[in-house]
RNA sequence: CGGAGCGUAGCGCAGUCUGGUAGCGCACCUGCUUCGGGAGCAGGGGGUCGGAGGUUCGAAUCCUCUCGCUCCGACCA
């Protein structure tokens, strides 16, 4: 993408409105405008990243088994109460009504509706187990909205549910779609821990959330060090292979990391006292289990292989989308601007002509622009009539992991520059090297 | 929902107390110079002062109502 002809609105100075550090990057590199309270457009570079993580939730999902599909945004009213939650939800439900005075809802979530899928055209133990799940908008009439994308009334999630005939097997559900978290979120470049939750108004008791460590959190936490140094990595995960699946997840569970909610001072103080820590999180992301509560009440029967016809065992799994860009950027900015993971960045990699109009460096961006696509990486090329600095200031803002710096006196010695946002530091090299390493890194995070 | 604020050009703000022909910086347009970290000079364009009603010879400014947004608290993915 040449700058020249793209739309991204940078803005030099703060927006007033914007109090931490995510709300206001996101502005001022031109990825969101509010529309009205919690509401938000996805600018052009905000909507790439978006769907990056989009890309990343599916592909994770799909990996560990679970199958996509699409509910709607409005739902009927009637479902909710069939589940009793029409009444329970409160003001944090938008409720609607169509011109045929049809009460309707803007879903906050989607149990019911599941549910109602799954009734229809699921009966026996044989089609078990399955999870479905999807990524569409939410909305949750939040009385005060804030920080942005982090806790909009709008919201982008993906929700999982898992249908079982039993709890052995439920469970397993559960641990599958730890593991298959633990995956999504390293592979953003967070690290995001699991802790033992309270359930909340979705009900259950196992429930795990997933935390970003960062000042900003709206959870205070009680962790173990050792926590934040496990890593999933590369390794090859049989989702099917329970014992495998449940290992990881004590791997992960098993050092002590609560929120407040959970908090239990007796065993936080048998922490060794040097890896004792308390912080801040940002959720972005839970698992429940909850059992029967709504095949239950919503009449979502299986036949077990005895021939009984049983309440059909089921959790829901969320992760919060669009909540991650915030989550993100809190994680990983300096005074500058973004600093964008690999995984997740709008585009891999800027080229900075610091000479435009120059014969010279136009032909060698061009021809950098052109073997960085051949490689698959679409390069943002900064052909704007700027000076250097702004153009720099630019990068630094937007937060693309890496820039190609193309100036005369470097093309006269044969060489770019390649610099890393993350560290600030540049190598000299010649245009080939610097494709085949951008190249290289990326090879990594597809 | 309790408390506190703010709405003036795309963004950041002054002007409101004390009514008198709407300003500054950035951004934008033109020209010249400049050119490796948000350039300089000169010129230029852009605003129903959130909205409605009222007071007044005259309202961004005073009064009433209203809408929107932000912050603190309670709540929440």
């Amino acid at each position: 993408m040449r700058l020249s002809r793209y739309f991204l609105p940078v803005l030099k100075e703060n927006p007033s409105e914007a109090q931490i550090v995510s709300h206001r990057y996101m502005l001022r590199a031109g990825m969101i405008k509010q529309q009205a309270a919690g509401i938000y457009s996805w600018l052009p570079l905000g909507y790439r990243v978006l769907k990056r993580i989009e890309q990343i939730v599916h592909e994770e999902q799909v990996r560990a088994g679970h199958i996509p599909l699409l509910m709607p945004t409005l739902q009927p009213a009637d479902l909710w109460r069939e589940s009793g939650r029409y009444d329970d939800y409160g003001q944090e439900m938008l409720r609607i009504r169509d011109r045929h005075d049809r009460d309707m809802l803007y879903g906050p979530t989607n149990e019911e509706m599941i549910t109602d899928i799954f009734r229809a055209h699921v009966g026996s133990y044989k089609d078990l187990p399955m999870t479905l799940y999807h990524i569409q908008w939410k909305f949750r009439d939040e009385v005060r909205p804030r920080f942005g994308v982090m806790r909009g009334r709008e919201f982008l999630m993906k929700d999982g549910y898992t249908f079982d005939i039993d709890r052995d097997a439920a469970l397993h559900a559960y641990n599958r779609h730890m593991v298959s978290y633990l995956r999504t979120y390293e592979r953003m470049g967070l690290t995001a821990i699991p802790m033992r939750a309270a359930s909340g108004p979705i009900g259950g008791d196992n429930t795990h959330e997933f935390l970003v460590l960062a000042s900003t959190g709206e959870s205070e936490v009680f962790y173990d060090q050792a926590v934040t140094e496990l890593k999933l990595g590369p390794r090859e995960v049989d989702y099917d292979n329970r014992a495998e699946v449940e290992g990881i997840c004590k791997e992960f569970t098993t050092l002590y990391a609560r929120t407040d909610e959970t908090h239990d001072a007796a065993l936080f103080d048998q922490i060794p006292e040097d890896r004792r820590r308390v912080g801040r999180g940002i959720e972005v992301g839970q698992i429940f289990y909850f059992g029967t509560k709504y095949s239950a009440s919503m009449g979502a029967l299986v036949v077990n292989d005895k021939g009984e016809r049983v309440p059909v065992e089921m959790g829901s799994h969320g992760i919060g989308v669009s909540r991650l860009l915030g989550a993100i950027i809190e994680a990983s900015h300096d005074d500058k601007g973004i600093i964008w993971p690999e995984g997740v960045t709008p585009f891999p990699v800027g080229i900075v002509n610091l000479k435009q109009g120059d014969s010279g460096t136009d032909a060698a961006c061009d021809a950098l622009y052109k073997a960085l696509a051949a490689k698959g990486l679409e390069a943002l090329y900064d052909d704007r009539e700027e000076r250097a600095g702004a153009k720099f200031a630019t990068m630094d803002l937007i937060g693309l992991p890496w820039r190609i710096t193309v100036g005369p006196r470097g093309l006269a010695a044969g060489v770019v520059e390649l610099t890393s946002r993350r560290s600030g530091l540049s190598e000299e090299m010649s245009a080939e090297a610097a494709v085949d390493r951008i190249a290289q890194i990326y090879a990594a995070h597809r």
